[in-house]
DNA sequence: TCCTGTGCTACGATAATCGAAGCATAATGC
DNA sequence: GCATTATGCTTCGATTATCGTAGCACAGGA
C-alpha cells in the first residue's frame, strides 16, 4: 500500500495534501528539507545541522526515501527532482517569514 | 522576547524560516491553518475536522496566536490577514501534492 | 595495524500527544 | 425560572515520539 494511501497519522482522508502535511508536520521534516537546499550533505552533517538525535533523523530519512522526495546520491542525501521542486515551493514562504519576523518584533 | 527571537525548539539560529519551520512543523500546525482555508471554523469544529485531542489543539491554536497567523473572530477561530497570506502560498504545494500522490503510488 | 569518517542502532530518560471525562459559561427553548 | 445545548477549554493517566549518550560495524587512508 502506498504511503499516500495509507491512513495518515491522526487522520485517514487519504487525500493527497493530508498525507504531505502529515509527513511534513512531522519533527525535523521540513528542517532536513531545508537544509538540503544547496546540496547534498553525509549523514553526520545533517545531523549537526538540524543538531538532532541520529535515530530520529534516520526515521525522518526513511519516510523522506519513501516519500521520494530525498535520495541518497554520491555525495550524502540530496533532494530527489522531485523533492527540489517541492522546496522550490518554500521560497515565497520564507519571504514571508522575514516580513513575519519583523511584525512579531513588534507585537 | 519575540516568538521570532527566542532559541527555536531544537535550534537557536534566531533565524525567521527557522523559527517558522519550528511552529509549522509541530504536530497538527499545518494541519490546523489548512482547515481554517475556507473560513472559521469554532472550536469544537476544528477539533473534529482534525481528529485532534482539545488540549493539543488550544496549545497549537495559542501558538498560532501568539504568531499572529490565527486570531478570534466572531464566528470563531480564523486565519489572520497573514496568515491567509502564508496560505495562499501553499496553494502550489497542494497541487504538487497531487501529482506526488500519483508518483508515489506507482512506486 | 591504527586512525578517522560514516551510517546507523541501543537504551534509559524526558517531553509531546492521546483518549476520555468533565467543568464552567452563555445562549436557547419552554 | 429551569432544563438543554453549544462552546471553550482543563485534567489526568496511558501511550508514543523524541532526546542524549554511547557505541557498533564497516570502509578507506596513513
Amino acid at each position: 500500500m502506498a504511503l499516500v494511501d495509507r491512513p495518515v497519522r491522526g487522520s485517514s482522508s487519504g487525500r493527497p495534501i493530508m498525507a504531505l502535511l502529515d509527513l511534513l508536520g512531522r519533527r525535523w521534516a521540513l528542517r532536513v528539507i531545508w537544509e538540503l537546499r544547496e546540496g547534498p550533505l553525509v549523514f553526520r552533517a545533517l545531523q549537526a545541522r538540524c543538531g538532532i538525535t541520529p535515530s530520529v533523523l534516520n526515521t525522518r530519512l526513511a519516510e523522506l526515501r519513501e516519500a521520494l522526495i530525498v535520495e541518497v546520491g554520491e555525495d550524502g542525501y540530496q533532494l530527489s527532482k522531485r523533492g527540489a521542486e517541492l522546496l522550490q515551493l518554500f521560497d515565497p514562504v520564507n519571504q514571508w517569514a522575514t516580513t513575519w519576523a519583523v511584525a512579531l518584533r513588534k507585537s
